[in-house]
RNA sequence: GGCGCGGUGGCAGAGUGGUUAUGCAGCGGACUGCAACUCCGUGUACGCCGGUUCGAUUCCGACCCGCGCCUCCA
């Protein structure tokens, strides 16, 4: 049985899915405005890894994740770039895809944009409407009138009054109370927009992932996931709207990813801390940025820094170290290993604990190795193999990783490193030993390292 | 101020009512021409104070500290 942390009960529950086998699952993509960040990064990756999970472990699983392609900031970045939105969002969605495929995240099942479901959402603004939960304000603005729903709040646990309270006096006062947000909001001169009964305007944020995630999954979805800061508003908005709407529970089981900082400070543009994915590939290769990522739980805060991330990378070495120059048995039955790993990651997707079998199966090939047990040693590759293709690790040849290190090729071509090894090697031969460690301290001033075995002389950048 | 989360060994990071996390770094040994890699061995731990218990890092309460959300944000 998966059990599944749920933000809703604030407590890990049995998972059981609406329908045997199946898995719905909806998470909050990109607003494509701007290229993706770490945060991105780590929301995209956990629900990469809790989805090939739930495959191997025999669902079915539709995984829904939408693009924000019509908002204020997307207008207003493609206005100072004198472009219209589209072509912004059309370069950053294509920005997108590639992030994501150099870090190993499969694609979800689905990719609806606002811009596609601009019908439905108008719908669902009519139904919220004729049901009293909304109304149209005389600024051309439709708003979301949250006193009418009485489970407001029961995600992030906050009180209507202490939100009305503590709320900043709203500049619009075509609101109703200050807690109300928009639905559909009505267009200022100029600016793009799709005709509605309430005048030309676009979609509120929170609407459309209730339209979109309505639309593909049906008005109540397994599994709803997203970075922590979407808890408040946007989740409870969207709890707000489809269950008044439909008038059945949205969500049973309510994931949330946690926060990414960097260097101990929150990540912020205001600091300047802000990182790409982009950036943090020109100097780690992307495999280490997924291992950093996944060796620690989902849920926890992770911080990236250059020492974490350095780490990441030796440990990810050491596990690649085990695979080099092993056969790869073409399969394996399963074992005391993989029993361990299902047990971790039955348990609310246990990726640390995970992490730590991985390195219990490559302690088992090192082992077999070394003591000449050639079969058992590609059987416990095959295993190190499955269980990572599970965290989406370990799938690349041994040598692709070694032998290409972002940020720190020390501008030596491979044929160069191969002959300065033979010449370093004919010195051994020789039994020059001052010139051959003259050429490794050659080739470890360029960043390269050597590894001398019984089999020959192999190198890695590092 | 309101709501929520967390404090584990030098660092990162799991877990458990009584028995080794794991990784990195350190130390000793093996291997090696010497290293690296690998293997064997090894030390430092559960914020503070009470309570429950035969026994708590692990459950309960108070306290201290850190963090997140409450405004666009993954």
């Amino acid at each position: 049985m998966i059990r599944i942390y749920n933000t809703l009960s604030q407590d890990k529950e049995d998972f059981k899915p609406l329908e045997p086998g199946k898995v719905r699952m909806y998470v909050c993509g990109m607003t494509v405005y701007d290229y993706c960040h770490l945060g991105h990064a780590r929301v995209l990756i956990a629900f990469d890894v809790i989805t090939r999970y739930l495959r191997h472990r025999g669902f079915d699983v539709t995984y829904v994740r939408n693009i924000t392609d019509i908002d204020d900031k997307i207008l207003i970045r493609a206005n100072e770039n004198g472009e219209p939105f589209t072509a912004l969002t059309e370069r950053m969605i294509a920005a997108m895809h590639e992030d994501e495929e150099k870090l190993g995240v499969v694609r979800p099942s689905h990719e609806p944009r606002a811009t596609e479901f601009i019908q439905e959402i108008i719908d669902l603004i009519q139904i919220l409407i004729d049901k009293g939960y909304a109304y149209p304000a005389d600024n051309g603005d439709v708003y979301y009138a949250v006193s009418e729903f009485k489970d407001y709040g029961k995600l992030s646990k906050k009180k209507l009054e202490d939100l009305v309270a503590g709320a900043r006096v709203d500049i619009a006062e075509a609101k109703r109370s200050p807690a109300d947000f928009a639905l559909w909001k009505g267009a200022k001169p100029g600016e793009v927009s799709w005709p509605s009964p309430w005048g030309d305007g676009r979609p509120g944020w929170h609407i459309e992932c209730s339209a979109m995630s309505g639309g593909s999954l049906g008005h109540t979805f397994d599994i709803h996931g997203g970075g922590p800061d979407l808890m408040f508003p946007h989740h409870e908005n969207e709890i707000a709207q489809s269950e008044a709407a439909h008038g059945c529970t949205y969500v049973n089981y309510w994931m949330h990813a946690g926060a990414v900082r960097v260097n101990k400070e929150k990540m912020s543009k205001s600091l300047g801390n802000f990182f790409t994915i982009r950036e943090i590939l020109e100097e780690y290769p992307a495999e280490v940025v997924r291992y950093f990522l996944v060796s620690s739980h989902y849920r926890s805060q992770v911080d990236y820094s250059k020492d974490n991330l350095e780490e990441a990378g030796r440990a990810l070495t050491k596990l690649y170290h085990a695979l080099r120059g092993v056969e790869v048995a073409d399969d394996a039955p399963e074992t005391e290993h993989d029993r361990h790993f299902h047990k971790l990651m039955d348990d609310d997707f246990n990726t640390a604990g995970a992490i730590m079998v991985l390195h219990a199966v490559a302690s088992d090939i090192n082992l077999h190795r070394r003591e000449g047990r050639v079969v058992e040693a590609a059987q416990s590759a095959a295993v190190l193999k499955r269980l990572g293709g599970i965290l989406g690790l370990l799938q690349q040849d041994p040598e692709d990783y070694f032998k290409a290190a972002p940020g720190k090729d020390g501008g030596l071509t491979a044929e160069a490193i191969e002959d300065l090894i033979n010449q370093r090697n004919q010195a051994r031969k020789d039994r020059n030993f001052a010139e051959a460690d003259r050429i490794r301290d050659t080739l470890a001033a360029q960043g390269v390292i050597l590894d001398d075995s019984r089999e020959g002389t192999s190198w890695r950048r590092g």
